[in-house]
This record gives C-alpha cells, structure tokens and sequence, in this order.
RNA sequence: GGAAGGAUGGCCGAACCGGUAAGGCGCUCGUUUGCUAAGCGAGUUUGGGGCAUUGCUCCAUUGUGGGUUCAAAUCCCACUCCUUCCGCCA
C-alpha cells in the first residue's frame, strides 16, 4: 500500500509514475474520499468531545445527587432543621434536572455520532479497498519501458555455455528416459501440469534443496524458518497478492486458509504487527516450501515438461531492513542468489526489470536466468524484489528507530534462491552425456552419496 | 469434536453488581547527595485529526467485531487466540 499522504501532496507525480507501469489508478476518487474522510472526522470528534463533556458531568452530577439523598435521608429521621431540609430537596432538584439535561444533550449527540460514525467507515472501507489495488511506484533508478521485451540482460556469467558434439535432448526426453520424471502417472493423479519426481529424480531435487538451504544459512548467514504451507487470507492482503491476484490461489473450501504460492507470503507475515527495534535489522530469512499456482493467467503457457506446474518447490530468502539500506540488501540478494548459480556450475545472466514489468509490490526488481540447453532458452529461476514500504504498511510491520521517536515501516524484500523446477531442468538439460546419464555438479555429491553421474 | 478458565501499556498486575484505566518493575529526562549506587520529581502504548512548525490540542485505543445504555475494561452476543481436562490421532 502507499502512503496516502504522497498522495495528498504529490498525487500528480504519482499518477505519472504509475503510468511508468502500463498501469493505473483512481487517485482523483482516493484523494475524493480521503478529503471527505478527514472532514467527517473533524464534525465527528468534536461530537465526541462534546458527549465526553456531558458524561463527565453526568458522572458528577451522579455523584453529588447520591450524598444529597444520603444527607436528606439522615435529616429527616431527626427533627427540627426544616429549613436545611428544604434546601437540600431543592439542590436535588437543580441535581436532577442538570442531569436530565446532560442527558438529552448527551443522547442527542450520541445520535448523531453513530450516523457519522456509519458514513465514516464505509468512506474508510471504500478508500482502503481502493488503496489495496495501486501498485507500488518504480524506484527512480528502474528504467523505463513499456513490457518485459525492454527488460535489460546483462552479460551472462557462471559456466560457459554447454556446446555437444550429439544432439542434446530437453528433459521432457531425458527425463522419462532416466527413469527419474514420470509425466504420464502425475497427470494421472492430479491431471495437466503435475508431474512425479522418482528414483535419482526425487533425490536430486531434494539435494539441491538441502545444499541452497545450507549455503544460504552458513554462507550468507540466513536463518531458516519452517513456516506453514497454508496461512489466513489477511496474510496474502499483508504480502499484496490479494486482492488483485486472487484467481491464482487455491483455498481450502471450509476454512480460511490459503496454500501459498510462494513462501514470500509467509515470511512477509512472520512481523506481522510488530514494531521491531532497529537493532534487530536486518533480518535474513530462507525458508524451502512448495508452492501452489492456479497458473490461471498462464493458462495454455509452457504445458510441456516440469517449467510450469502447479505446484513446484522453490527456497525463498527474505529480508526485513531499514529504508535507508533497503538498496544495498537488494544487490545482496542478487548476488547471494548468484552464488547459488555459480556453486551449481550454471550459466546464469541477471535481467533488470524495466517499470512495465515490475508487478505489482516491486520498487525495483531484478531476475535472474539460467541457461538450459536443451529446451535451449533462458530460465527464470529467480527474482529478487524491494518491495520497499509496501507490504510493510500492509502487514503493520514497523521499527523502532535507535534515536526513539516514532515506529517506521522497515522494508522488506524478497529473492527466490532458487525455485526447483528450473534449476532442475538445467541441471539435467546441460551435463547429459552422449550415452543419456547426468552428470551432477560437484556440491551436490555429498547430498546423494557422492554419487557423481545418474546413470542411463 | 466436548467442557472449563482466561486475554488490560515494554513486562507484572488492580479495577469487573456501569460514571471514563490503581500500583509496581523497566526505560527516558531533570534534580540532589561525602563513596560501585540510591533518593526525589516529571515523563513513558499505538493510531488518527486539527493548528502550528518542531511543540500544543483533540479523538480513538482494556484480544477482534457487534449490541444494550445518556455513559461499557465492566453487562449481552458472535468470533479469534491462549491454558487445562476429555475424546481422536502421525
């Protein structure tokens, strides 16, 4: 979410900044209801302020009437003292009335408070619901372009790419030959898109898992989390994949839960709510779930082979920072999940975005690619994002900063290292022998019993 | 799934047959004093609005959302979470 007061004071910058994304907004309708939002709340705690007055009063009112009767009561046992007594009746009197009166002017003012008080939250829920579809703005170092065919590659790095002297088969092939993928059986169980790793197969991923889990926590210094695989809905509006990518997600049909879609989503809500202190920054996260697509928006994309399924395993890293380092966390990112690349001996290049295709909660977005020849094309098999503020406001998560003063939101920012599928594709794809078997990169024989090529 | 109890500021904890949140600890600032420190005083949630321009003021905030009432931490309803017991279970 941004910040509404940029847009109070710059709404025509934003405006021009969201159309850097291909994309729109209904500033004039937010600044609208913001305006008429603020002009409510001004009648309406007056209102209150005026009620708050009359209660008090009342209260007193209450009190002094109680010692009154007290006192009248105890007289009028004794004798004599007329005149006191009269006095005193006519005080409770005045007591009475002044009270009856606080409470008419109370009561009407009450009225008056619950209707502004209705108007007022449904402007709220309006505004807020229109707050949660605008994109987050490009970050000013982001180049500009209209889609993802401006995006800028840079030199590729990491292992040469593979030349063989056979014709190189892509995995869909290898894979089924190898006894290691079984597309038939998992469109059996599941249909189109679902796959079975088997055999060398299963165990390779799960090598590779392991070894990005362990590089990322000794080398780089993440801490592993285990989170749930399924969360409450209010934690895909804290990540902002909903409301607007809504028909991408599956959910359980009885409960409120969701199945993430990438483990994005759990961290971004493990602060959820908290104010952090500003010695606690950053915080460095790598989680490996599954992750489940409806793959909606893609539908038709990428059908054969494992690149597109709906459901995939991916290690997730994750920081929460302060505004002023969020940039340099982000290069780290990138050059954390660069190093995972060079240890599996892929060719990689990293891609910058340009701002039409930042998506939705990116300030500044790079992908990383891998190479796999025998599809022969390009693998995103990363993406490192600074969401800056933005999921930060919508989860609530805040800082404290070492000078005191008020909480700030951190920021947050999120890089794959790196999704499965893909890092297996190439991997199978570019070390195939000319007999059939793979042979597997040198970190990744101590996970499977130093075996060092999946036979044919 | 069933039953009971509970949720109050950074922490502990009172108020709970309605009148507008005690106290303590911690922390910050000030002050005093002849000794590692203590005493005294003040301040100390978060969000929002207004006016100013670095402060004043108002509103809201006792798990969340409703209801009753002139008025709700307090009474009523629903939900969430926690604890304990029972049932089931890897």
């Amino acid at each position: 979410m941004l910040d509404i007061n940029l847009i109070r004071e710059k709404p025509d910058w934003v405006i021009k900044q969201i159309e850097k994304l291909g994309d729109s907004a209904p500033i004039n309708e937010i600044l609208d209801l913001d305006a008429q939002r603020r002009e409510l709340i001004l009648t309406e705690e007056e209102l209150r302020r005026r009620r708050n007055v009359a209660s008090k009063d009342i209260g007193r009112l209450m009190g002094t009437k109680k010692t009154l009767q007290k006192e009248i009561e105890r007289q009028a046992n004794e004798t004599a003292v007329d005149d006191n007594l009269n006095a005193l009746q006519a005080e409770l009197n005045d007591a009475n009335a002044a009270v009856d009166a606080a409470m008419k002017i109370s009561s009407n003012v009450g009225e008056e408070i619950t209707k502004l008080d209705e108007d007022r939250k449904n402007i709220e829920s309006k505004l807020r619901d229109l707050m949660l579809w605008v994109p987050n703005l490009p970050h000013a170092s982001v180049p500009e372009g209209i889609d993802d065919s401006f995006n800028v590659p840079y030199e590729p790095k990491g292992r040469e790419i593979p030349q063989f002297d056979f014709e190189a088969k892509p995995h869909w092939d290898l894979g089924p030959e190898l006894g290691i993928i079984d597309f038939e059986r998992g469109v059996k169980l599941s249909g189109t898109r679902f796959y079975l790793l088997k055999g060398w197969g299963a165990r390779l991923q799960r090598a590779i898992i392991q070894f990005m889990l362990d590089f990322h926590g000794k080398e780089h210094g993440y801490e592993e989390i285990y989170p749930p695989f399924m969360v409450r809905s209010e934690m895909f509006v804290g990540a902002a994949q909903l409301p607007k990518f809504a028909e991408n997600i599956y959910r359980d049909a009885e409960e409120d839960f969701m199945w993430l879609g990438t483990a994005e989503i759990a961290l971004t809500n493990v602060h959820r709510d908290e104010i952090l202190a500003e010695g606690d920054l950053p915080l460095n996260y790598v989680a490996y779930t599954p992750c489940f697509r409806r793959e909606k928006m893609s539908a038709g994309r990428d059908v054969r082979g494992i690149k597109r399924g709906h459901q995939f395993d991916k290690v997730e890293m994750y920081k929460f920072t302060t505004p002023e380092t969020s940039y340099e966390a982000l290069e780290e990112l990138v050059q954390h999940s660069s190093n995972i690349c060079e240890a599996l001996e892929l060719p990689y290049r990293l891609v910058e975005m340009v701002t039409g295709d930042l998506g939705f909660a990116a300030a500044k977005k790079y992908d990383l690619e891998v190479w796999a020849a025998g599809v022969e094309e390009w693998l995103e098999v990363s993406s490192c994002s600074n969401c800056e503020s933005f999921q930060a406001r919508r989860a609530n998560i805040r800082y404290r900063p070492n000078s005191g003063g008020r909480p700030r939101f951190v920021h947050t920012l999120n890089g794959s290292g790196l999704a499965l599928p893909r890092v297996m594709i190439a991997i199978i794809e570019n070390n195939q022998k000319a007999d059939g078997s793979i042979q597997i990169p040198k970190v990744l024989r101590p996970y499977l019993g130093n075996l060092d090529r999946i036979p044919a």
